[in-house]
DNA sequence: CGAATGTCAGCACTACTGAAATCG
DNA sequence: CCGATTTCAGTATTGCTGACATTC
């Protein structure tokens, strides 16, 4: 029998023809080593993801009840809750009941809310950098613009 | 107090500013919706991502110990496992020891692995040309192009 | 002995669902 | 009564780690 003959026992960058044409999986690869990046970036300075999604939310909305911060900031409503526990724990926000609708709480970003933003925007700009460094400055403009596109066409398509 | 003017209850694309230039977020959703997409699509034929990888790694680099595997397909050893075991139970490879090293298992495609490659590889173009319909093609050899640069850029920095 | 291989068990994290309590 | 809002509990999937027995 061939059997070891056959085995192909050299290492390298042996990735298959067919999955490298498949752009789900180059997207996905890329995708997520880009998330893990950013979310250990983040972690060094003790925050995950959602942490900077809402603040920044918070201020570029100003203050808003917690359903429109899950719909802008694409978090669902029940995870929100822990998130901002958590910034409330570090004074980052304030949550206080609306007294016109007292089913919802009004969230505020307070001072300290403001700069940990700020870091947490330096943090990930760095990220950024890094992770377009070698892309020229209207290669990065273009890939946006591609991805963008897609995005919006795959968001219209299903939802 | 201004409590309920400050709200704002319009809704529409209000995605912040400072949330649209990273990157991350751009590639992670786009990334995330595409790996939605495809996997239903999977899923749809009774298949996993991981069933059309492993058939494709088999159908490029032949007959494999699960060690090769995993590696080609960036699987984990300890997953691949499943997965193979689905695939013999399919009859669309075959897992024989090794006579040579005793360790190891060779792994080999069928007939009927090729059929089902041939089918999953079908259904996934579906979803990449759907999902690269708004490109036009050398829009779409860009985006692999940038793409591309970019992880093995990545690749490269960290592993 | 140390290293590799296949296997199993389990952990951590994220996305997501469901339901309850309160209120409009 | 129906619907919206906040909250809690739990599921499911996936990436990943650790341990173990066997064999080189």
């Amino acid at each position: 029998m061939e059997t070891d003959a056959e085995l192909r026992f050299d290492r390298g960058d042996e990735t298959p023809e067919r999955l490298k044409r498949q752009i789900q999986r180059l997207m996905g690869m890329t995708g997520a080593q880009m998330g893990k990046v950013s979310g250990a970036a983040l972690a060094a300075v003790g925050a995950r993801r959602d942490h900077f999604v809402v603040l920044a939310v918070l201020a570029e909305c100003g203050p808003s009840s917690q359903s429109q911060i899950a719909d802008r900031a694409r978090v669902y409503r029940s995870d929100l809750v822990a998130v901002l526990n958590e910034l409330e724990g570090a004074a980052q926000i304030r949550r206080d009941p609306d007294p016109a609708d007292k089913r919802r709480n009004v969230i505020t970003l307070t001072d300290a809310g403001r700069e940990r933003l700020a870091e947490l925007d330096a943090v990930l700009e760095g990220v950024n950098e890094r992770i377009m460094a070698p892309l020229s400055e209207t290669e990065r403009r273009e890939l946006f613009r591609l991805l963008g596109r897609i995005n919006a066409h795959l968001a219209a398509d299903d939802g």
